[in-house]
DNA sequence: GGCGCGAATTTTTTT
DNA sequence: AATTCGCGCC
């Protein structure tokens, strides 16, 4: 018998026992929820004699449905393998295995934004409307949306002139996609779900496979995945995980109701609510309920701890935010002097464009550092070029594929050209690689035939060699389309930089080839395409850690900065939505406050610039309600010479925050929380100066002439020169590779 | 087919 | 401020 008493608290106890019928847990931050989804799933299979397989677990991101699956390995052993995925990728998969009587080709590709944006545009100047009145973005987010909400091109409401060409395009969409034999990101489940209400014994066969369905993050899910989980589920075995406190993504779709209205929605259900926080100090969970208590209508929870108080939140006001993010770098520094690794320490922000100044100042400062999120690996141009090509082996229908690489690196093939080739395409009712057989002088220019004939010929000669799998194509299609050679031609940094980025994709196709079960090229552009998230391997570096608030829900860290605490930064505001008020959007951010001070286990630090430049203008903004939110007498005050500041504004004399509390109840105007500061003066001593780092010289020029650098390739090198500018490039002399000119973030400075 | 200039755009982004 | 994008011209 597995004993899951002695494991678990009373309330994780009960969620983990839990056998039929709906169950909603409700597990706050830090309150142990994977464990418990892990020990439920091993209670189910150890006590109760269900096979592993017969479940499925569903997340949302691949890197929580490995941890999930790693941990129930733990508890069970490597062979209990149940069902974990992505919403995804489960649909994916299960459209490859009922293509057919799903209406779709079971070879599909999926498109990512991107490639989705660039089919917009396609349909967008097919019907010839302007990208100004219709920016394909715009469109793009405008279909997602219908598909969230499962209307197709017939059901979207024509309502309006806008709506109705809206409507246009997403049926031609529809279309060339189908033509292309590509499915978007929102397809996967959209079509899923179309499939299994329109075809009942399919839905059955489906919903017949699993016993037990599991969503985590539920707070997260859509409507279309509330659908898909509630016909995958006719058993009413369905156990939801979430946090409506942490529902920071309904921007995208997300519904937080779905986790609000659980019980309505599947009669019968019990819900448990995980309340203890295992992770943080008193403290900071103190500071977290004081933000996210403010909120009207969420499921009640009070997050507590058995944990000791812990130190007092600390909060530093700066000038402006160089200021800012040199107290970040030197406090981050001067905590792992005292034993807290840089990987143990994390700095968050609201917006992406805030990184930039922390990675300069910390570039600068010498500290070891990563930023989390902004251009993806997978998402570079010359990375997308090799895949486009694989894609291409892979789907010659695959459109956005075909238009990506039929001229790159440039063999003569013109815009006109391509441009008459979709034409024909069109015409012929078939793809624009297949219309290439059509071509003739009536329809095309006489000198692009030849050449589009032989790039044809090209990729039908990788696909004869498909079966030698994705790390031998990837080698063939560099060497035989020229595209490494074009760039060596190039001779730049950049080149050089973008040279190094294909050769680690190659590596990444080598380390796929090694470690997957069937190493096949369609399994590796699904793998790539669903999942986009490389660095986590790095994550062990002992580096600081630089992301939004956004992609840090689910981590921890002993040591947190969550900066910007600026009214109109975080909580962030659009003008537009502070005229209207949008109670929604505030409480939004609440939310997004929330998950940021919760991510801290001992160590919280809260800064804000009182001035800040921002899209070329400098505003300032006085503090965050949210740090009004926060009970004053855990706070600590940080200004000039460390300990003497906290006497510098004792509440009772200063309410110096207090006058940004937010407006107590629902309706108050947004506006009156804009109010200006009356500016109190404050006391010179109240600006922070570091004397040791407030004359660091410009980023970039940290590097002088005759210093040893390291580099992935050329090894340990000496510093010939170095050229300033957003991307600083450096002349380097390797011993063994002469002199080279790189740019700067991809030396290693010992 | 490539280059260059002016204009627009800048919240978050699991897949 | 900075980067990206599209258009127009050579």
């Amino acid at each position: 018998m597995f004993d899951l008493s002695s494991e678990l608290n009373e309330q994780q106890c009960q969620a983990a026992r839990h056998v039929e019928g709906p169950l909603l847990v409700l597990a706050g931050a830090g309150s142990g929820k994977t464990r418990v989804i892990t020990y439920r799933i091993a209670n189910l299979v150890r006590n109760h004699g269900v096979a592993p397989w017969r479940i499925m677990a569903v997340t949302f991101t691949n890197k929580a449905a490995k941890e999930m699956l790693d941990r129930v390995a733990t508890l069970l052993g490597e062979d209990a393998r149940c069902w974990v995925s992505t919403f995804h990728a489960s649909c994916a998969r299960l459209l490859r295995q009922y293509g057919p009587r799903m209406g779709v080709d079971p070879k599909f590709t999926i498109y990512d934004d991107q490639d989705q944006r660039a089919m917009v545009t396609r349909v967008l100047k097919e019907l010839n409307l302007s990208t100004t009145q219709f920016p394909a973005k715009a469109v793009a987010a405008e279909i997602n949306r219908a598909k969230q909400v499962l209307q197709g091109p017939d059901e979207y409401p024509q309502t309006d002139f806008y709506r109705r060409h809206v409507q246009q395009l997403y049926a031609l969409y529809e279309q060339r996609m189908r033509e292309a034999s590509a499915l978007d990101f929102g397809d996967l489940l959209y079509r899923t779900v179309l499939s299994m209400r329109a075809d009942a014994a399919l839905a059955a066969e489906i919903a017949g496979m699993f016993d037990f369905v599991l969503v985590d993050e539920f707070q997260d899910t859509n409507k279309v995945q509330l659908e898909l989980v509630r016909m995958l589920t006719p058993h009413g075995n369905i156990c939801v995980v979430g946090d409506d406190d942490q529902s920071i993504y309904s921007w995208r779709g997300a519904d937080v109701t779905n986790i609000l209205e659980f019980e309505k929605l599947f009669p019968g259900a019990v819900s448990v609510t995980l309340d203890r926080n295992y992770r943080s100090t008193q403290n900071i969970l103190s500071a977290a309920n004081g933000v996210v208590s403010q909120l009207a209508g969420r499921r009640p929870k009070n997050l507590w701890t058995d944990n000791a108080a812990g130190e007092r939140i600390s909060v530093m006001a700066t000038p402006d935010e160089r200021e800012e993010a040199r107290f970040v770098a030197r406090t981050a520094k001067e905590l792992a002097a005292k034993g807290t690794a840089l990987s143990e320490q994390a700095v968050f922000y609201r917006t992406n464009a805030q990184s930039r100044v922390l990675e300069e100042v910390l570039r600068a400062m010498n500290i070891p550092h990563r930023v989390v999120g902004g251009m993806r690996f997978y998402e570079r141009a010359e990375v997308k070029d090799i895949i486009a090509y694989l894609r291409l082996i892979q789907n010659p229908a695959d459109h956005t594929a075909f238009v990506r690489v039929v001229n790159t690196p440039p063999r003569g093939i013109g815009k006109t050209t391509i441009d008459r080739l979709i034409e024909l395409a069109v015409a012929k009712e078939c793809s624009a690689f297949d219309a290439i057989d059509f071509a003739d002088r009536d329809t095309l220019g006489a000198a692009a035939i030849p050449k589009l004939a032989a790039f044809k010929q090209m990729v039908q000669r990788w696909q004869n060699e498909i079966a030698e799998g994705p790390f031998f194509l990837a080698g063939r299609v560099i060497e035989d389309s020229g595209y490494v050679a074009r760039l060596e031609l190039e001779n730049t940094a950049e080149a050089d930089a973008r040279i190094e980025n294909v050769q680690e994709l190659v590596g990444s196709i080598e380390d796929f080839v090694a470690d997957a079960e069937e190493p096949t090229l369609d399994n590796f552009l699904e793998l790539i395409t669903l999942q986009t998230d490389i660095d986590a391997a790095n994550f062990n570096a002992d580096q600081l850690t630089l992301m939004t608030v956004h992609s840090a829900k689910g981590l921890e860290f002993n040591t947190v900065f969550v900066t910007g605490m600026e009214e109109g930064l975080f909580p962030l505001v659009r003008s537009e939505d502070a005229v209207l008020g949008d109670t929604d959007a505030i409480d939004e951010e609440r939310r997004l406050g929330y998950v940021a001070l919760t991510r801290a286990r001992q160590k919280l630090y809260i800064t804000r610039a009182r001035e800040r430049r921002l899209y070329g203008n400098t505003r300032s903004n006085p503090p965050s309600r949210f740090i009004g939110n926060i009970p004053s007498d855990i706070v600590r005050h940080l200004a000039a010479e460390g300990v003497k500041t906290e006497l510098l504004s004792p509440p009772s004399t200063r309410r110096s925050y207090g006058d940004y509390r937010a407006p107590v109840g629902a309706g108050t105007p947004f506006r009156s929380a804009m109010t200006p500061r009356p500016a109190p003066p404050r006391p010179k001593t109240d600006i922070w100066v570091d004397p040791e780092y407030s004359q660091l010289p410009e980023s970039g020029s940290v590097l002088v002439p005759g210093q040893i650098v390291g580099h992935a390739r050329f090894g340990k090198g000496r510093v010939v020169s170095v050229q300033p500018g957003a991307n600083p490039k450096v002349e380097v002399e390797f011993p063994a590779f002469g002199r080279k000119v790189l740019l700067f973030s991809y030396l290693e400075i010992g």
